[in-house]
DNA sequence: TTGAAAGCGGTACCAA
DNA sequence: TTGGTACCGCTTTCAA
């Protein structure tokens, strides 16, 4: 900046005034500026800008694993709210591990991001305090953190009930549960709609038919079940990986998943599921956060996202 | 920082030296100011700290799409590599528009990313000349760039050709293409090594049997082959959409794609595919930038990555 | 309309 | 082993 101000033969300031399109600059002097940088291949250096202005238009995202689709997608809607405010997006994959959660967050806020955006993956952020205190906006997503703070969650519950209770309506009465571990927000709550379903249908609840794990698990836990002394006549699985994992066995009971995936429609029969969407989720929890930024005050919302049945043919399949 | 120092009454540059594990500092006096730092619960200003040493300990990827499950991969790899050097990833996607690219790539530079990795959207990168010349390092992934410059790609034409020829040697002798658009580099590279299987096998190249264009019309153009007299009795689809848009058509001649993707084994039949590496992609491009990065000198280098055929139905039907 | 000078929060270099 | 000071490149404040 220095040199194009020598350049044009103006101060430093008139070009820092060009450069922000700060009012009150002579036309001409400004031309001889633009005329400068031009020519000098200039850039302004943003890390100089941001030690002065305090705001870096960062924003750090937390997922579990950006080659999740549903995380990815996730992180598309993410990119585009930043973008269409000015801000780009620093993005880093937990793997489920509140450990690493905690560095990449940390890391984050030693970058001095404005905001972030997090999919939790441990339930204690009292870690995150300080860094609340010191001005730094966050936002949970797909599930709650450990303290009062802005939240986007989808009605987990209220979608594995509608699941469930599409089974029931298609005479099922034995219904196999396939969850991600329990300690999961959204596998736990699922599992309560789950249950709910059954007992408002009269249904007993028969913990053999509920198995909670990580995904690679899912497959045998199916297999399991199907040959045990009066199997389950439907499944229905708690999220896409767990979907997956039981298509793969082999195995073709009645089920309903939670999770649109792509290829559900072009299986036979194609897979009735329980979507959800992850471009709204990243979409709100974005816009939520620029919100806050802008300096909306009041206090941590929660906001609770629909989800749809989709019916697909695997859902609609009779009792045998 | 100040504070810091004040609180444990040294100097200025003791903390400094505390903070980067700097030799030369006296135990005693390094633990003051490690109980003062936690006091204060001060955290280092990255900000300041980039704009006095230059480097960011940040890199840029630009690809075509995050929420697409062949760059989500690749993005996943990319930021391992980066986290196992300290650095972090800021991520844009281009959507396959050159401008975008463009904007997107001097967003990162003005942030002052070390390196870059780019899946080019447009073939002129003179853009980035300047960048280069003040010391930002770049890599292409996936396609060639339009300059002298660390790539990585994959062995687009050699798969193609391993695919089509897997289909010949099934007893096919018209066979379509589906490719997206021909000024995609990838594109064009399997096309040829669709060209050279057929000619080596002394087939004909037919005009008919060829459609390039973005997935959403490969089904409408499928369609439309197999409706004409003397349909393919077999198609090879060149990217992981327009195999999935060829699928979600209904028909099923015998298939061979470019690109593995979830499910193909689920489906009946299974899907046929060469399958290319993202992972092995991200890895490569994000070593071969920190190599760059720590000082490696040498010409531009350019590395090809091998495909691999995975039969598994589809493409060994036999012409009826 | 333009400019000079003071800092933002660190690191680098040299002196004590 | 420790401290002082210049300075990274920009914005801010105030004066001309």
């Amino acid at each position: 900046m220095k040199d194009v101000a020598a350049a044009a033969g103006v101060a430093l300031k008139t070009v820092s005034r060009v450069v922000n399109d700060e009012p009150g600059v002579n036309p001409a002097t400004a031309e001889r500026v633009v005329a400068a940088i031009a020519q000098l291949g200039y850039r302004r250096n943003e890390s100089a800008r941001v030690l002065r202005r305090g705001r870096t238009a960062t924003i750090g995202l937390v997922i579990e694993d950006v080659a999740d689709p549903f995380y990815s997608g996730m992180s598309r809607a993410v990119e585009d709210v930043a973008l269409r405010h000015g801000s780009l997006v620093l993005s880093g994959s937990s793997g489920e591990d509140p450990v690493r959660e905690r560095e990449l967050v940390l890391t984050f806020c030693a970058r001095r991001v404005d905001g972030l955006i997090i999919v939790p993956a441990g339930t204690d952020h009292d870690y995150l305090l300080p860094e609340l205190d010191a001005g730094i906006a966050a936002v949970f997503a797909d599930r709650p953190g450990g303290l009062e703070a802005d939240t986007v969650i989808c009605d987990n519950a209220g979608g594995a009930h509608a699941g469930v209770g599409h089974l029931i309506r298609h005479g099922h009465r034995r219904i196999a549960f396939l969850g991600d571990s329990a300690s999961i927000f959204t596998a736990s709550e699922r599992l309560r709609g789950y249950r709910r379903a059954l007992a408002e249908a009269g249904l007993p609840a028969d913990g053999s038919l509920i198995a909670m794990g990580p995904a690679d698990r899912a497959g045998a836990a199916l297999c399991a079940m199907l040959a045990a002394p009066d199997p389950p006549t439907a499944v229905f699985t708690g999220n896409g990986r767990i979907t997956v994992a039981a298509l793969r066995t082999g195995h073709r009971p009645a089920l309903v998943g939670f999770d649109d995936f792509e290829l559900a429609d072009v299986l036979r029969p194609g897979v009735t599921v329980v979507a959800q969407s992850p471009d709204g989720l990243g979409r709100t929890a974005a816009e939520m956060l620029f919100r806050r930024l802008s300096g909306e005050p009041g206090p941590a919302e929660r906001i609770q996202l629909p989800t749809r049945l989709i019916p697909r043919g695997s859902g609609e399949i009779p009792p045998p």
